[in-house]
DNA sequence: CTGAAAGCGCTAACAG
DNA sequence: CTGTTAGCGCTTTCAG
């Protein structure tokens, strides 16, 4: 029998009698045999791979963004390759090369801070969906929330309590979300003619370990604050653990609003008040996106951007201040 | 200039002159040129692959052993291929295929439940790492914590602080770090002289939502409960919310003994009570275990075993019962 | 230091 | 329904 009989009964080919498959398959089974990826994928020029670049896994958002899209890619018999890039551009570039290498056939990323050029090239004539985070150069095709408006969102319901004093801690600003958060901060005390003051804001990496040093300073710099707003799930992971060794009462002491909804919020020592993303919303849009791109359909709409929502629970309240006010008031 | 030339200039030949690589290096660049990583499989039989098949990356625990273990790899100009296999064996066989497929160097796997024949066989003759759960069909070399061990260990801090009626709620059985975990349950009570008793144990998905259900059955049907063991980081996320959602009170109503160590664990109303795993050293052993196997090297050992921590926390303490007694006898 | 030629394993086009 | 042939893009001899 000819291998060319054998590779197609092993794909199914049409004009192979049923029982020649049988036997092929049987023996190959047998064998051990293994389809040689590179020499299909040589013939084929195309592979069925779509990568999925994130910055770190450890963060739930991404974990479990990742999750959805492998499901999807399962769905359609694609393999999603998942790669970590510390949000090291030399990295990224990495993956992204071995990417381009295996001939992927298209690309969900949430790009680093600062995509080298070589990154940004590598990306070219590829279907690209950029996610959460965007930066024009890599492409056209992005899903992401509106973190102006969540940030913002979260800032006025301190406002609203009575806070003036209200820290940022959040992501660098060379960062889309970053930028939008601290744009959102900075825009809603504004419009609540609330003047700025030094020592509030923090930024720094996506780790636990800012956070927790984010609280520390800040206590130290500005004791008077009374309230903050942190724009990274794993950021006040760190955070909420400072104010516990420091001894700082949430929210008697300190109002905090997270965001992003990491499952664990609900179970702090007060549930977290925080501003919800609509994660699963945005990941399907982000792979129905790419599964579009992949089949040619021409994409009405480039950008999708996703309202958040402030889920009030109980790490928020009227501030030390006005809650003397208040109880003097009622006595 | 032959295409031999361009190839040896890429890959950096010794007997290329300086300039001539500069020249084509620069072209490339130019041109866009990536690769093809098909055809140099092709030629050279092997790759630089190496697969992580994980259940479930929203898992703190393995998404902490991925972020080490990709690192890892990086190091050593591995490309680590991250799969994520729901715990389904058919999606953990197709992940295995296209492995092989891609011609792997090696694979580190945290097996599902019942491994397909066909992805024992595919594993055969690859080295391959298992991680934290370990199937002998699937070959020699595991990295794993003693699991029995450890939850006898939080077990027994229940019954040192008194408690009696004490539930398990952990993974399924055919799983190895599920069964060692009722084993371990049950051998602490067994050693500590306490009779089994109905209702008290429930096995399912390590998944919040089996957490919630299971704690929410107990209250019902085993309302003298005053403490429970969660063998997994995932259920007991659950079980802390329907606590919360039922009003019990950790660790007055109840207390509670988690198992690994996610992060939030210690910003949770009252901080987990968990066992400890050494899941930094098992990652970096993992690695090695497998780099060792690449390389040829003949390992003495080809099981890693871990020993817990019992880190005591505030989720536990003397159950209601004897704390009224002590009470009384205080008076 | 550079070039020519062969062949890795597969699939698609073209016969039979 | 099955076989023959060619060539995908690369690396590796072997010759200059």
């Amino acid at each position: 029998m000819a291998h060319t009989t054998v590779s197609r009964a092993l794909n199914d080919h049409p004009r192979i009698s049923v029982e020649t498959k049988a036997r092929v398959r049987a023996t190959a089974a047998n064998l051990g045999y293994v389809t040689h990826a590179g020499a299909r994928l040589m013939r084929k020029g195309s592979s069925n791979l779509a990568g999925l670049v994130v910055p770190d896994v450890q963060n739930e958002f991404y974990a479990t963004a990742a999750s959805i899209m492998a499901d999807q890619c399962a769905l359609r018999g694609l393999q999603l390759v998942l790669s970590i890039s510390n949000d090291d551009p030399s990295r990224e570039e990495q993956q992204l090369r071995s990417l381009r290498e295996g001939r992927a056939a298209g690309v969900l990323i949430v790009p680093s801070p600062a995509p080298t050029t070589n990154a940004v090239s590598l990306l070219r004539g590829l279907p690209i969906v950029q996610f959460l985070r965007s930066n024009p150069k890599l492409g056209a095709h992005s899903v992401f929330a509106d973190d102006i408006a969540g940030i913002h969102q979260a800032t006025t319901h301190l406002v609203e309590l009575g806070h003036r004093r209200i820290a940022f801690v959040g992501g660098t600003t060379n960062i889309s979300t970053g930028l939008d958060g601290l744009n959102g901060y900075e825009a809603a005390l504004r419009d609540s003619g609330i003047g700025r003051e030094t020592g509030l804001i923090h930024i720094g990496p996506a780790r636990p370990e800012f956070g927790y040093g984010a609280l520390e300073t800040l206590l130290e710099n500005v004791p008077a604050v009374t309230a903050v707003v942190v724009a990274s799930s794993r950021q006040i992971l760190g955070l909420l653990c400072a104010a516990q060794t420091r001894g700082v009462s949430i929210p008697h002491d300190l109002s905090v609003v997270g965001y992003g909804d990491a499952d664990w919020f609900t179970i702090t020592r007060r549930a977290l008040t925080a501003v919800e993303l609509p994660i699963c919303d945005m990941s399907m849009q982000a792979m129905t996106t790419l599964f579009n791109l992949l089949d040619g359909k021409k994409e009405q709409r480039s950008e999708f951007r996703y309202q958040t929502r402030l889920r009030v629970r109980a790490s928020t309240s009227v501030p030390p201040a006005r809650r003397r006010a208040r109880q003097r008031g009622s006595e």
